[in-house]
Formats: structure tokens, C-alpha cells, sequence
DNA sequence: TGCCAGGCCGGGT
DNA sequence: ACCCGGCATGGC
């Protein structure tokens, strides 16, 4: 069976029976969403909530504030994330960058169509293709499938693309075979994650996954 | 006790 | 166009 399209949905069925709705990010601010975005870089996000508690303890979830505040201090804070330093760095980039360009409000970012608005976050340095999606989505409501490493773990191993694929090939599996809407992509991703966290862990065997059977041929 | 987590960059082939 | 080392803490 090679119906793409039917697979993704009976997946997201099975997902969405099994877990629920995810309302991902739903009562936060645009800026704890993008903030959290380039922290939770190859993270665990039980570390992300920490450095972010402190940031909201120092005031610093403001652009303003965060504008303000020197690289050095503002990795002292966000130390239990990992990779502090290099962040501390990213944050800067990408406050700046919004500053100068978006008059440091996201919802300039909604007003320029998705292709134009991604380009223009990819050319910040420390956004790459998985953070730009993310901050596209979850904050600005573009309709922009988000691609992490549980999207590719469960995608590959499901067969639903060739294990090389790289973020574009991946990316486009759910972009072409789903309704092109940011509240199916938001909650998509959401379950992917739900489903990578307990059972489609890097080495462990699918016990008790609700995808179990749910293998797409690949041989034609 | 190692291994791993919701990447990205810069430099080298 | 890939491939690799570096970046770093804390949980299991």
C-alpha cells in the first residue's frame, strides 16, 4: 500500500486515540516559544524548562530585557540547558536581528508570506532549518511542518521515507501528504514527540507503541 | 557509568 | 555537496 496520504492520517489517528491532544505551548507568549525554541537545540526539555524558569525569574522573558542584557550574564542563567555559552549567543543573534528587522515584534514575521519570512530567520546565525520552523509555527502560526529527531526516528523507522533523507525530504513527507494547516501541523509534530519520548527511543524496540503495524511498504 | 537529549556552525575534503 | 568536531549540562 502506497497511499501516503491515508497512512499519515490513520498515524495521526492512532496517535491522537492513544495520547490526546497535545495544545502544545498554548497559554505562553511568543517569546517563551522562540526563546524555548533555541534553547531546547539537542536538549532535553525538562533542562529548557529550568534555564527558563530563571529567565523568568530575572525578568528576561521581554524582548526589551533581553535586548539589553549582555551575552556573559545571560548564559550564567541558561547554564542547565547545556551548550550555554553558545546560546547565550543565539539568543542575542536572533533579538537583535528581530529588533532590526521586525521592530522586535514576531507578528512582523506573520505579515511577510512563510517562503520569504523562513529565508529571513534562516540567515540569522544559530537558526537553522529546525528552529525557523519552529518559531514559524508555534509562535508566528505559519503552516510550516516541523522537523526534529523524533519526526525523522519515527518516520524512518515506519518507512515512510528512505533512511538517508535529509530535513527538506522529510519535511516535505508531511508538507505533501497532509492539509496544508498550521493547527494539523502543530498538532502533528506535537504527537510525533509524544510518541518518540515513550516508545521510539534510539536503540529500544517498539513495545506497546500505538504504530505498531503501521509499516509502509517501501519496496516499489 | 556512560550514554543521550526536540541542532547548528565552521572548516575541511 | 557531505562529513566532522565542537559546544555542555543534568537525568537515567
Amino acid at each position: 500500500m502506497h497511499d501516503t496520504p491515508a497512512i499519515l492520517r490513520a498515524i495521526f489517528d492512532a496517535l491522537y486515540r492513544a495520547y490526546g491532544p497535545q495544545h502544545w505551548w498554548p497559554g505562553e507568549s511568543r517569546i517563551e516559544i522562540a526563546v524555548g525554541a533555541i534553547l531546547t537545540q539537542n536538549t532535553n526539555w525538562t533542562h529548557v524548562e529550568k534555564a527558563m524558569a530563571y529567565l523568568r525569574s530575572a525578568g528576561l522573558l521581554d524582548w526589551k530585557a533581553l535586548r539589553e542584557i549582555d551575552a556573559a550574564p545571560l548564559a550564567e542563567l541558561i547554564r542547565p540547558c547545556g551548550y550555554y555559552r553558545v546560546k547565550a549567543r543565539r539568543l542575542k543573534n536572533f533579538v537583535e536581528w528581530l529588533w532590526r528587522n521586525c521592530d522586535g515584534d514576531l507578528d512582523a514575521l506573520k505579515q511577510k508570506n512563510l517562503a520569504v519570512a523562513r529565508e529571513a530567520l534562516l540567515s540569522v546565525n544559530g537558526i537553522g532549518p529546525e528552529t525557523a520552523d519552529s518559531i514559524l509555527l508555534y509562535a508566528v502560526g505559519h503552516a510550516t511542518f516541523v522537523v526534529d529527531a523524533y519526526t525523522a526516528r519515527v518516520a524512518r523507522r515506519h518507512r515512510l521515507i528512505d533512511e538517508a533523507a535529509g530535513y527538506d525530504a522529510l519535511k516535505s513527507v508531511f508538507e505533501d501528504n497532509l492539509e496544508s494547516d498550521a493547527e494539523v501541523y502543530n498538532e502533528y509534530h506535537a504527537l510525533l514527540v509524544a510518541v518518540g519520548k515513550r516508545h521510539c527511543r534510539p536503540r529500544a524496540r517498539c513495545e506497546g507503541c500505538p504504530l505498531e503495524g503501521f509499516d509502509h511498504d517501501s519496496d516499489a
